[in-house]
DNA sequence: CCCAGAACTGCGAAATCCGCAAGACGCGTA
DNA sequence: TACGCGTCTTGCGGATTTCGCAGTTCTGGG
């Protein structure tokens, strides 16, 4: 037996897989890594650890896992209009028939941020940021409503990002 | 003089606050420090220093204050979909009168990490994140639009989140 | 029961982070 | 123009963290 922490944590089942998706390999010790990564994305792995009940190493591993798997990244984020430049605009899209060629469609332009589809009276809420008007107009009419199976598109111009958190795991 | 990297930058204007905005203190060396950390927010501060041709504490120092500001966040970021648990919806809001008060009364709820104001037929777009769907029937119909300058709501549940980047500096 | 694979632990060595004090620079003021 | 002030940079050590590498434990399958 070695520190002790460990023995705590023996105990449970290892696994965990989420009970309810069909989502992969994330157990609740990776779950409660991340929530410590969203918190602080360059907090030490020591700490990390310290707070998981797991090596320094370990917790090396798993993050390092989670990165390659792409369940996470860390990254810096910020709101492209208080940095500075850039139209921002949220687009609502309708669609013909099959989803997926217009999401990949819009997951290839480099402006779209953000692509997610939906439930609702849009198919794919897709996010923009442009350097100007004009860029965003042309990227609008021009590329997204050019694509065959957009039956309609409707936007929603950025005026102020007033909140921005990643903290689902921490309430 | 010391290391040769620096004489470059010398040369041009030291703050270029950039001229289109009303945004503070963000100067073109402060933006490619962020681009940096937006491909690898653990990326050290000798690398970025490196790269942005500055000294390692110069950068240490810039980065912080950054965090300090607000201006960033250096996090962990998921799709809480792909993770396991939890609905997620896009909401969006007609407002009667200041748009403010409704803004604030979102961003003080944890169940809504996303708040932004728009120009267009709703007035705010917020993104919830929930435990199920009890959960988000009941942030969105009891307490959203229990906010009396709420004139009505449209939801988009999320199906399934297609892309989420963080390059806007970097193409 | 034994074996193979995966995960975890415990180190040193190397790299990084952090605080500090001194020097350089930009800018407003007298 | 000269002066003074605040900000930005730089260049160190020392403390901390990261990294790579075995050896050990745990799990599941044959």
């Amino acid at each position: 037996m070695h520190s002790g922490v460990v023995a705590s944590r023996s105990a449970e089942p290892r696994d965990s897989r989420e009970s309810r998706n069909g989502s992969p390999q994330v157990d609740t010790v990776s779950l409660a890594i991340i929530e410590q990564l969203q918190q602080d994305g360059r907090r030490p792995y020591a700490a990390i650890g310290k707070a998981v009940g797991l090596s320094e190493a370990a917790v090396r591993q798993r993050v390092q896992k989670l990165l390659d798997q792409g369940v996470m990244q860390i990254v810096a984020v910020t709101d492209p209009l208080t940095v500075g430049f850039r139209r921002q605009a949220m687009v609502g899209i309708t669609v013909e028939g099959d989803l997926d060629p217009v999401a990949e469609a819009l997951t290839a332009m480099s402006e779209v941020e953000y692509v997610v589809m939906t439930a609702g009276s849009f198919d794919i809420l897709a996010e923009i940021v442009c350097e100007d008007d004009d860029h965003l107009l042309d990227v609008i009419n021009k590329r997204i409503r050019a694509l065959p199976a957009v039956r309609s598109t409707e936007s929603f111009v950025y005026l102020k990002l007033k909140k921005q958190t990643y903290m689902w795991g921490t309430r």
